[in-house]
DNA sequence: ATGAAAGCGCTAACAG
DNA sequence: CTGTTAGCGCTTTCAT
């Protein structure tokens, strides 16, 4: 439709060619402002003037153009806006994931984040452009702003590239990172205390009487890392000892928690407690226990993370760290428009707290 | 940061004043085709081409063109090429939402659905951007395609608002839904056959012997009336009678299952299986019927909708009606490109199974 | 209160 | 193979 019509208009001077005939098809060609003003009797830039709110069109030829615009659904080209007064009001959320699979778009966190930065974005006005990147392909995180097409970027989740997003800031791309800080960290993050969520994870099953608890999460990831850390903290100030064998690298995907509970048991580890780096993981990994006679939490305390709005309905209730969704996407967006205003947001880290229910 | 520039930057003959000094701050001014050019010694043409592959230039200007725009992370402005060249690669993912809440971005299976047009439609290049409108102002849906944000719309979940869709189509405005197939539809829609979907779960039911089946889902949505539909359908078959007390209109969120069954227990309504419209429901239904005392499946049996990730690790796990949903994304995403080739694609049906677990 | 004209950053005739 | 030039649809001086 009006899309080949724009093609196929030769460049022109169309102008004096005004009446052009519609697309001959059903639809005419696209509506623009000088069809607005035309029908109106005034000028294009009277149009524009009325369609902002400009004090200084007459109320009744304010009231005429902007009836006559809605009547004919008119809505003012953004690109080409957006071309004259030099920036736009879209901010772009890039999902990184792994290799083949859609590991980012599949975890109900990380979607439940996405919809959280939605309402987030919407709330302030602003429109959301979602990309997709591989998880080795972070330095192009930035392409939606290079391009013009965002004023900035969230991400959701900082994998391993830290030296890469610390480039991007670098190079004065505004940021901002859904994660854990780092050392040496020149970009923003918003993300929850990691070491304390590992921590209370761990000193709640402590505390529970287990004393051989697995682990199950990437630490290449730096939460996990952190998770990991706090998980050792807790072990150390108790005076257990930890056990490498325990810990197994399970990324986030369910299968993954049904192979590490899997080699837990062939491999004849002995554990009675598992802490799992997220609600999904933890859910998988009871569901694989109960294949293996294994009770929970009788035989075997399992504690989750995120609370994510199944953990509280799963069988047994998940016991699990808590990381609050809506608060991470309004601070996420939050510190992007900070960002915006030239006032370079300082990386926040988010209340975490451990909900108790059946599982552990 | 460039942003503020462009807008302070007169709009006068800024070309003869072209050597502009950088911001003055950190960052300089955003790089353009023009300074690629300059430093290149060629016209902006050249770079132009160069940067789009066209055949009309020298390989070596092509590789030193090329190689200057990446080492300085120079990207062809979106907005402007968009402008030119009168199309977009971007298509808008609209969800609606009921008023207050965030039903759409909280329902893991929309979520999901959101995940696989986002990877279907990386697939084939586009951009997407998502949107999320109130359930009563679906008519705002095509904004992001008069403005011409947006090449086309996918909207995901058509409520009730079946003839504000049938406007829009007859607009001309490219749109293709996620839903049922209505009598006088003339937009597309992609989806399940949900009366298949609710026959399935309901014969299913009865020929385990379950005669007091309860419905949990809202009847005013498309979707959720043609599973009731088949539901009656297979109750009918049976010669077992309908009983209206025991269909409860819970919406899409875990806490309405949650007022459904204690409404269904505490008005001492006998059941001996439920239908619930999504896994959600179902899994807060199981949660719910377990704090009555009553054992799923031996109790009530139970049967979902949608077959997300976690239905599979659910305790019991559920047995549900499967959607697939990267067909979905898959198809909705092919829909709307036929319907940009200038082919009005016809509604899909997609096949409909149903995955038996231990929950019924 | 209104309009004429210039130009945002880019691409594509059209002429070398 | 390369450059000149006009203009995509809009906003904004600047001049009425």
């Amino acid at each position: 439709m009006a899309i080949d019509d724009a093609q196929s208009a030769r460049t022109g001077r169309s102008g004096a060619q005004e009446g052009a005939a519609p697309t001959g098809g059903a639809a005419g060609r696209r509506l623009q402002m000088t069809d607005i003003a035309r029908m109106a009797g005034v000028s294009t830039t009277t149009v524009s003037r009325a369609l902002n709110g400009s004090p200084l069109v007459n109320e009744a030829t304010r009231v005429r153009v902007t009836e006559l615009a809605r009547s004919l659904n008119y809505t003012v080209n953004a690109g080409a806006k957006e071309l004259r007064i030099g920036h736009t009001n879209t901010v772009a959320v890039v999902v990184p994931h792994a290799e083949g699979m859609r590991q980012g778009m599949s975890d109900p966190f990380f979607l439940g984040m996405l919809g959280s930065i939605a309402d987030a974005l919407a709330e302030r006005g602003y429109d959301m452009l979602v990309s997709r990147v591989q998880a080795d392909k972070v330095h192009m995180a930035s392409t939606p702003f290079d391009s013009g097409r965002a004023m900035g970027i969230i991400l959701i989740g900082q994998w391993h590239h830290h030296d890469h997003l610390n480039q991007l800031a670098a190079r004065g791309v505004p940021v901002v990172v859904w994660g854990a800080q780092l050392p040496n960290q020149i970009y923003c993050t918003v993300g929850c205390d990691n070491v304390r969520g590992g921590r209370l994870a761990t000193e709640h099953l402590l505390a529970l009487g287990r004393r051989r608890i697995a682990f199950l999460g990437d630490t290449d990831l730096p939460e996990v890392a952190q998770r990991h850390e706090g998980y050792r903290q807790a072990l150390a100030q108790a005076g257990v000892p930890e056990l490498p064998s325990l810990s197994w690298p399970a990324s986030f995907l369910a299968d993954s928690a049904r192979a590490a509970v899997t080699g837990l048991q062939q491999r004849g580890a002995t554990f009675d407690a598992i802490f799992a780096c997220s609600d999904l993981l933890a859910m998988a990994a009871i569901s694989t226990l109960r294949e293996f006679g294994r009770q929970v939490p009788q035989d075997v305390a399992v504690v989750g993370y995120d609370d994510v709005q199944l953990a509280a309905h799963f069988h047994p209730a998940i016991t699990t760290v808590r990381q609050p969704i809506d608060l991470g996407g309004r601070g996420l967006v939050a510190a992007l428009m900070s960002f915006l205003d030239k006032v370079p947001p300082s990386s926040r880290v988010l209340p975490t707290e451990l909900v108790v229910r059946a599982s552990a």
